[in-house]
DNA sequence: TTGCGCTTGTGATATAAGGCACACACTACG
DNA sequence: CGTAGTGTGTGCCTTATATCACAAGCGCAA
């Protein structure tokens, strides 16, 4: 009668995965290709957790969580183990996101060229603001906001990124999820919440310094 | 014998607050501005609760750390609590930080309007460009990053913004640190690490971008 | 003054995350 | 083959974080 017990499935198990582990992972697929690099076939989660500052435990447990991809006394396959990685990720493939709120910070995402080479394209532009709408920013051309619904089904956009000032961002943010979109990167400075099983991540320059003060009052 | 107990004193008590703990005041100290600015007067951990999507008894217990802000009946008084979170988070007063790395994401950061308003004011920026060294970006003057320490002195530089390429980061962050500041916030695409009592936040949108796929893949 | 409704602050408890340590697997080498 | 050396995967324990639930405090109203 013994049911089967715990995590006896491997590859296609996103049950149960604890959020700060696949937080963890792209931070290993970042240091697997820089060992990959140099030239690197072989290393163990002693090597990997001096690299990040972690221990070695707890690396061999985020990786058991989707399988047995190290080799005892051998360690792990540099390759193989991003190559892996980066499929549970999601990695191999390219994502289309659209951008919320053409304004100076708004333009600085659009032109910054740190998201294309990991396979995130900004392929849509949004702005509230006629001015804007219709010009062109980077190749990118910026649409009117109620156009968000039918832009994101017809580019098939599964990212959104928010970029609006904190008085609109909750809209927005309601608005892409209506939309259909999966998962938002907020810029605005709100604690946004997302409905639903849309993932969101904020990004607050200014809140991380405000909680990093505390530790500087000496 | 009875030695005092366990957490007695407060208002001054830096010992053993959670770093996760911290890392909220902000967010409350947001909510209650907003709060403030609708001209509300008391305000119930329900109420902070539910407009942060978190329960009560967590709001009341990281306050418990610092002091017996609330009246039991009534609440919180909202504005002399935002004053007492600004005080034990250190914002009531001006802090100084400096930039490195003046490419386009830097030239963003300097420009970006929202530091400034909550007492962070970029002082400096360096780089090590010898064509950007000696111009000018909107009011800050660019100097060479051998300078960093002697300018850091000079000007009471408390908190390192750093912007500079992932392969100069982690030597960027050794020289801010060996310079005497207190506080990096990271840009840079690497899992940095600071010596010491050095606080250290990492800002990386790639690696937000990169944990939520895997919940796209539907 | 007394009593009631409301909300705090906090001990106790539940849940989640992290780390230890060892059996077992694999390699290399003689 | 056998043995020595190495490093994984994981059960179990520790530590950290979140939640519950209730006594005690406060304000108002009669």
């Amino acid at each position: 009668m013994a049911i089967s017990p715990a995590r006896t499935n491997r590859t296609t198990d996103p049950i149960d995965v604890p959020d700060v582990v696949v937080e963890r992972l792209p931070l290993y697929v970042r240091v697997l290709a820089s060992f990959e690099e140099r030239g690197i076939e072989m290393v163990s989660s002693e090597q990997l957790g001096s690299q990040l500052h972690m221990t070695p435990a707890q690396i061999r447990k985020d990786l058991s969580y989707f399988g047995r991809f190290g080799k005892q006394g051998r360690g792990y396959n540099v390759k193989a183990l991003a190559f892996r990685l980066r499929e549970i990720l999601g990695l191999d493939r390219t994502w289309n996101a659209c951008l919320v709120g053409v304004g100076r910070l708004g333009r600085a995402i659009i032109s910054y060229p740190g998201f294309a080479p990991e396979g995130f394209k900004i392929v849509s532009a949004f702005d509230m603001n006629p001015a804007v709408v219709g010009t062109m920013v980077d190749g990118i051309s910026v649409e009117a906001i109620s156009e968000i619904k039918s832009v994101v089904e017809r580019l098939g956009i599964d990212i959104g990124i928010v970029a609006v000032p904190a008085t609109a961002a909750q809209q927005v943010i309601d608005c892409l999820v209506e939309a259909g979109i999966g998962a938002i990167l907020n810029y605005a400075p709100i604690s946004a919440h997302a409905p639903g099983k849309v993932k969101i991540k904020n990004i607050d320059p200014v809140m991380s310094l405000q909680s990093m003060t505390y530790y500087l009052k000496s």
